[in-house]
DNA sequence: ATTTAAGATGACGTGACGTCACTTTCAATC
DNA sequence: GATTGAAAGTGACGTCACGTCATCTTAAAT
């Protein structure tokens, strides 16, 4: 028993001198690293520590550290940890192949990413055009996802022509972050807000004139261009198809009516500078 | 057995006539979800078919159909089944609060893959600097992923002043992918390339010749910025730590003495234009 | 009645650990 | 030398969303 005591400590003395005898606690310490995630690398065989007391705790050395860090690096850059052994323990071949597929899947989710927060805004933007309805935008939703972006490009150019692809540029889009888009769903937000009240109460006609001035704004001059835009807003499924949420019909047909409420309201306050302006 | 027979199959035509039982294997090949997810997913209570036969098998509705791609759409949105089952069943709750966190979610992702990309870039670029040497670039990579950018940033606010601030960004970035960086890592190759070549050999001298047009190009007229972060780029623990993948001194070595061997060709070649030029 | 494809069930495996339960070891104190 | 408490060890089970067998049952056709 003495003996084995005083041996034990003699050993970890000569570690120390030697080459730094480095107890678990410390390396989880410096590296941030887990005591189960060492044990589990050990058991995996990732890093074996290089040492152990006759108890069998773990003794890591500086070439553990090194090695562990070089682990944990390869790890944040998303390799598994049978790729990060093969890496580390095949010294000879070269890691360009290797770090070039890596970069390829970083970018290939990157793509996928960008494309989930497309739709996470859409759908959001949705719900507010709509107020709480849920069920309905993921449907609407599906339908959009169902098919690949690709077949909505392909139907906007059956639809509008070069110059017009432009103008459709530049409406609000459903998934926009912009503030244009912003401002849109908001305007179309409030118009739903007072569904209720009448094409001529004076809120509803505070947005309607906020969102001619928006338009002319945005397409001033560009009547033709409005004017097939409006049809094609009258009809949902097409609306859908070239990317534009479908607004109900009711909430066109009240823009519709407070519309003609706020031309005539023009025509008969200022008759003579609707001519020029 | 016969009656038994028959009650069945009226049973599944009863079904096929009022609200149109969908097989198993339909169900796959309309949603392509494998047959063993929508065992799991049954099992898991996610999506319990709305029939069964009496054999046990299961029998799908459309209504089984709309959830199952409700549940396909939201899982692609990186919800996992426990979240989707809470916002199918709880239909009062508004999904804002969910869809605003997956989106930050989202976003997160997104901000850590730019950081893999950058640094596996880095990793690639330092690769082509030094040849093959693996581990001495990741050990490198290491001492700079472990500060954050932060202490770079601090640093480089310590070497240069505002004005330099703006000339350091033009400097080749060795994690940029754009065409810039690019070139001036394939130059710096090339000189390793041609390490052995000596000083005033011809292939030296013309990399040399691209090198000044190239500094010309960038920093014509900064003398003494040029001054000050040559004589940076000579300490490597200076460039390191201003993100300046480090040189090694024979290289820059090499350099200086072909840089030289340019002047003194160059003066006695032209020695009146270069007064103007 | 037999065949056969398709369906069901159950069990195990994946990756990188977290967590719990229980035992052993280390170094120090009495 | 005995005790003690903290830290170390091992082993097992759970995670998440299924894939992959192996084995058994059912449905529908011949």
């Amino acid at each position: 028993m003495t003996s084995r005591h005083l041996k034990l400590r003699d050993y970890i003395i000569y570690q120390r001198r030697c080459c730094a005898t480095i107890p678990i606690q410390d390396v989880t310490k410096q590296t941030g690293i887990t005591v189960r995630t060492l044990r589990y690398y050990d058991q995996i065989g990732l890093l074996n520590p290089s040492a152990k007391t006759p108890g069998g705790h773990r003794i890591y050395s500086h070439d553990d550290l090194m090695r562990l860090k070089h682990i944990q690096f390869l790890k944040q850059m998303g390799f598994r940890l049978q790729e990060i052994d093969d890496m580390l323990t095949i010294q000879d071949r070269d890691w360009s192949a290797s770090l070039n597929n890596q970069l390829a899947y970083v970018l290939e989710e990157q793509e996928k990413l960008k494309q989930m927060e497309n739709y996470l805004r859409e759908l959001l933007h949705s719900m507010a055009f709509e107020g709480e309805a849920k069920g309905a935008a993921v449907r609407k939703l599906i339908q959009l996802s169902g098919r690949s972006q690709e077949s909505r490009k392909k139907y906007r150019k059956l639809l509008f022509e070069e110059h017009e692809q432009k103008l459709v540029s530049r409406l609000p889009k459903v998934n926009g972050d912009d503030p244009d888009s912003l401002e849109w769903i908001g305007l179309i937000a409030q118009l739903r807000k007072n569904r209720d009240a009448g094409p001529d109460a004076p809120q509803v006609q505070r947005i309607v004139r906020r969102i001619l001035e928006k338009t002319d704004e945005s397409f001033s001059g560009e009547d033709e261009f409005l004017d097939k835009l409006w049809k094609i807003r009258k009809c949902p499924e097409q609306s859908a198809q070239i990317g534009m949420y479908p607004l109900e019909p009711e909430l066109l047909e009240l823009f519709e009516q407070a519309y003609e409420v706020y031309l005539t309201r023009q025509q008969t306050q200022h008759p003579e500078q609707e001519a020029d302006s």
